[in-house]
DNA sequence: ATCTGTTTGTGCAAAACATCACAAATTACA
DNA sequence: TGTAATTTGTGATGTTTTGCACAAACAGAT
């Protein structure tokens, strides 16, 4: 974990969001702003703790997790270069994080005060409202995932997934998975066992090719039929 | 389903959120707001359709909504007065519901069309900083829920939906449950028999008394040891 | 109050998944 | 490069959960 301070004014890779804020805004974001780099497998920050920031990330990608039952992690979503996290920070009430960000390749990001940040809002109804349309954007990627993960089944789930992989995250088709079977099964909510079985099955029929951490989606049509059938 | 316009500058219950605003701006919002009534069962918004409205909840209970696989649905939550719905029609892009709502009682909603609600957002940071941490308390209520859901069985999750309606819906502990145990089933991803069958085991455990359509928790500490376990 | 459609309870068989155990493969790193 | 730790695959077994079928209870409307 290395750390960088740097003004957001001169900052190379701004998001769309600050995109908005004039010369004078940024200055103050920056003085709130902290640049790190984390390695590949490092925690960013993690659920339970206290929490005076939101987080951008600059480069590469990181998976938000929960506790859950005997300590099984939950993986919420992977996340990659231009999101924003813990944006549930700035809830005045409540300044805790509610899940644990971990790096799953190197990364770079920014750590950014909640009270410069919420300042911020207040004075900009124009940066706000771009926040407002990130948020919402953010929160229907998660839903359908989420509520789909709930009622499928999990050969269904495990379509969704790398259909998830394929348009959400990676935005390729051979894409190299940044994270273990094990953790792909914490993401769909289920063994590690049935991963494995069920990318077998699914490698039989012709659906899917993996090589190592490399997938590719061979038969869309097929896949989409699981999902579908749940 | 009845409509009433009227001002909201003289309405008597404004949300908290609305608060920050003063008279000239009530007067815009009232421009583009809609009062309506619906009745037990009516479909408030449906899943899909285009939208063009924030849905503010003056009086009743909503259930919201989405179609899953075959038909089925699931019941993300249900809202009370004082919620707001379909908030992500804010988004620019994609304006469309992306659930369905459903009056589960008697219902008092206000439309607000999004281009006012919008408007004002950008014109005035205070309001839309209120709006940011309204939505990033809503997002965490939802989330526990949904990601418990996932990761445990059955009997936990009815456990979780029990202590949801006494705590996040109703506030009081014999509640009537204003939705039929084949809703609640969608509700937590099960069948209804699965429901049926389980609520028979807690009551001859003593954990809860169930009578019509009354609940009422009594063991609270075993009932969350169900919850704990899983 | 009666009729009709919806909601609910319950037994049983089948399907879906998890868990355990252990071996093989891969990765991290000294 | 070699060694230890982690990750992965696979069979056998047991549990959880669903789905079907049918009867009873209930609610809403005339």
């Amino acid at each position: 974990m290395t750390i960088k301070t740097d003004a957001c004014l001169n900052c190379q890779i701004k998001s769309n969001v600050v995109s908005i804020l004039n010369d004078e805004e940024l200055c103050e974001l920056g003085k709130g702003c902290l640049q790190t780099e984390f390695r590949k497998g490092e925690l960013i920050f993690k659920e339970g703790t206290p929490a005076h920031h939101v987080v951008y990330i600059r480069e590469g990608f990181v998976k938000l997790s929960k506790k859950g039952i005997g300590e099984k992690d939950y993986i919420l979503s992977i996340h990659k270069k231009g999101a924003y996290l813990a944006l549930n920070n700035l809830n005045n009430q409540r300044r805790q994080n509610s899940v644990s960000a971990t790096a799953v390749t190197p990364v770079k990001v920014c750590f950014i005060d909640t009270e410069v940040f919420g300042l911020l809002l207040k004075k900009n109804g124009q940066f706000a409202s771009e926040v407002i349309q990130y948020m919402v954007g953010d929160e229907m990627n998660y839903f359908d995932r989420l509520v789909n993960n709930v009622q499928q089944q999990v050969p269904g789930r495990l379509a969704n997934s790398l259909f998830y992989f394929r348009d959400q995250v990676y935005n390729q088709n051979p894409f190299k998975l940044d994270i273990t079977k094990q953790e792909l099964a914490a993401l769909i909510g289920t063994s590690r066992e049935s991963v494995a079985r069920l990318l077998k099955e699914f490698q039989e029929a012709g659906i899917i090719r993996v090589q190592k951490n490399t997938f590719t989606i061979v038969d869309e049509q097929k896949l989409e039929e699981i999902q579908r059938k749940g």
